[in-house]
DNA sequence: TGCCAGGCCCTCTTTAGGGCCTT
């Protein structure tokens, strides 16, 4: 499902953790969250907040991230940071930098909420390797060098790589309309992209086109 | 006891291994 702006566009949030690990199988839990809406070319809206969830943060991750023990003691419940980011996304399919990470603890956090996704996820780094694949790498923080996406922040906050991901999504967007003569890029194309093999883009916005 | 992510994607591949990404 996904619902449509003022200018018939179709709404994306774009979402952003931070942990305390890699797995939230192996007992990580989140520490910050961020959601920006995405509707015709630019952010529209931001969510932001840090949770207590009573996980210890290693030291290693305070140094990453900027975020303390002592920031999360004080910060709201998780299970309400969770439902209150639940309302604020409803059904708009969401977007993440290795959407593997972050469906985990969106999954994860959610069910601890008493709640469950209601939508799919797409991933920015799977779409910038087919969009961009002579970049030198496809971190989160080179894309933004490569494609010229202006910097929000700190990097390792929530908000801020929650922007950055936003305008990088919006410049792959800007670039598949110009490389390809698109109108738009809807959202079945986006996930369409992300579920061909690498070399194959070209061959996919094609078959799009034909069948739309 | 000892270990501990996991999905994607390339290649010296598919009866597998290892780097990339996220915190």
């Amino acid at each position: 499902m996904s619902r449509l702006g003022a200018a018939g566009m179709e709404t994306l949030a774009v979402i952003d953790f931070e942990t305390t690990g890699m797995s939230p199988g192996q007992g990580a839990r989140a520490t910050e969250i961020a959601v920006v809406l995405v509707c015709d070319g630019r952010i529209v809206d931001r969510y932001q907040n840090l949770m207590k969830t009573g996980a210890y943060i290693p030291p290693f991750i305070e140094e990453l991230t900027g975020i303390s023990n002592a920031m999360t003691r004080n910060a709201p419940a998780a299970d309400k940071v969770m439902r209150e980011v639940a309302d604020f996304v409803g059904g708009y399919p969401l977007v993440a930098h290795n959407a593997a990470f972050d469906k985990k603890f969106w999954d994860a956090e959610l069910a601890r909420a008493g709640k469950a996704r209601q939508q799919e996820f797409t991933c920015s780094l799977l779409l910038a390797r087919r969009i961009y694949p002579n970049a030198p790498n496809h971190k989160l923080g080179t894309l933004v060098r490569y494609a010229q996406v202006p910097e929000a922040g700190r990097y390792h906050r929530a908000l801020a790589d929650a922007e950055m991901t936003a305008n990088l999504f919006l410049r792959m967007e800007e670039e598949l309309i110009r490389r390809y003569r698109l109108d738009s890029v809807p959202h079945a194309l986006w996930q369409a992209i992300q579920a061909t093999p690498k070399n194959k883009l070209e061959a996919c916005v094609e078959r799009f086109r034909g069948n739309d």
